[in-house]
DNA sequence: TTGCAGGGGTCAA
DNA sequence: TTGACCCCTGCA
């Protein structure tokens, strides 16, 4: 890595396969927004950040090169090699393309009980008012803290949530998602849900056990595999995937099992990766009623 | 202005 | 396998 100090963070050069808004925009987190400049601006872990890309360099603002060594590589999946994918991936003709349109894709390695929570709020709503709940719930219950003078807000914990009503969390706009999500935090909090020790298991066996939580279907179930774990092989199929998947591939009206079980094969061990430069790809071109 | 369909799925019957 | 589900948005 080629980091350099700034004033106020650090600047990586020559970032190759790093581009915040495809980053950003490709389905994964609902927590960084662009601001004017184009910059990103977000909280994770406990801290806030914002990310630039100028020129074919990266500057990452409110940080320092300690922690960035410590969390933030780890969080943008700095230690893998996305030419080397792109280049397994672009043997297939339509992921030259889709690969070609969000070529700074990456994926992020995000807390795990926020990926949980996050995407159960997403089940069968828009992102607008999925940030816009997130946010809420930060803002009411997640730990205050400052950064260059600005506040932010942490993601609430599992106690936390779990000792809310029902009522307050449905009051962030959850819907009847709260209930699900109040259920999901008990869960974890008693440790019938332990998510910090799945990492020795098959991905199909974290499958599973995320699907033992209310709330949490195999869409949701995949994305927080793949979004906080690194399960490369997991692939979330949504309506976008769908759509995508059934023009250039399937042809024909196709399960939702049997797409996943299609890509799988087609993309083994890297399916989610590939599933990242589909629906941004999807999201970009196709419009809403397909092809 | 009001009404209605539809949305990055899941659950229960 | 199918319909209900919170609530916000876009559109007629």
């Amino acid at each position: 890595m080629d980091l350099e100090n700034t004033d106020s963070g650090v600047l990586l050069r020559n970032a190759g396969n790093f581009e915040p808004g495809h980053i950003f925009e490709c389905g994964q987190c609902f927590r960084w927004n662009a601001m004017p400049d184009g910059s990103y601006t977000g909280v994770a872990g406990g801290r806030a950040l914002r990310v630039q890309k100028i020129g074919s360099h990266v500057l990452f603002d409110g940080t320092n090169r300690r922690e960035f060594r410590e969390y933030w590589a780890g969080y943008f999946d700095l230690g893998r090699d996305y030419g080397r994918i792109k280049k397994e991936l672009c043997r297939d003709p339509v992921m030259a393309r889709a690969v070609e349109y969000g070529y700074g894709i990456r994926i992020l390695k995000q807390d795990p009980w926020e990926t949980l929570v996050s995407f159960i709020i997403s089940a069968n709503n828009g992102i607008p008012r999925i940030k816009k709940t997130i946010e809420m719930l930060c803002r009411r219950y997640g730990r205050k803290f400052t950064a260059n003078g600005k506040t932010y807000y942490d993601f609430p914990t599992p106690l936390c949530l779990a000792l809310l009503s029902r009522e307050d969390i449905t009051a962030c706009g959850c819907g009847y998602r709260a209930k699900y999500l109040s259920k999901a935090a008990e869960m974890v909090v008693a440790g019938k849900v332990d998510l910090e020790s799945l990492s020795e298991m098959s991905t199909g066996e974290v499958r599973e056990v995320l699907m033992g939580t209310p709330g949490v279907g195999p869409k949701v179930a995949d994305c927080v595999m793949l979004f906080s774990m690194a399960r490369l092989d997991a692939f979330p199929v949504d309506v976008w995937i769908k759509r995508v998947m059934e023009h250039y591939y399937l042809k024909k009206d196709t399960s939702l099992n049997e797409i996943r079980r299609h890509a799988q094969n087609r993309f083994g061990p890297l399916a989610g990766v590939a599933q990242q430069y589909l629906f941004y790809y999807a999201r970009g071109t196709m419009g809403q009623t397909g092809a």
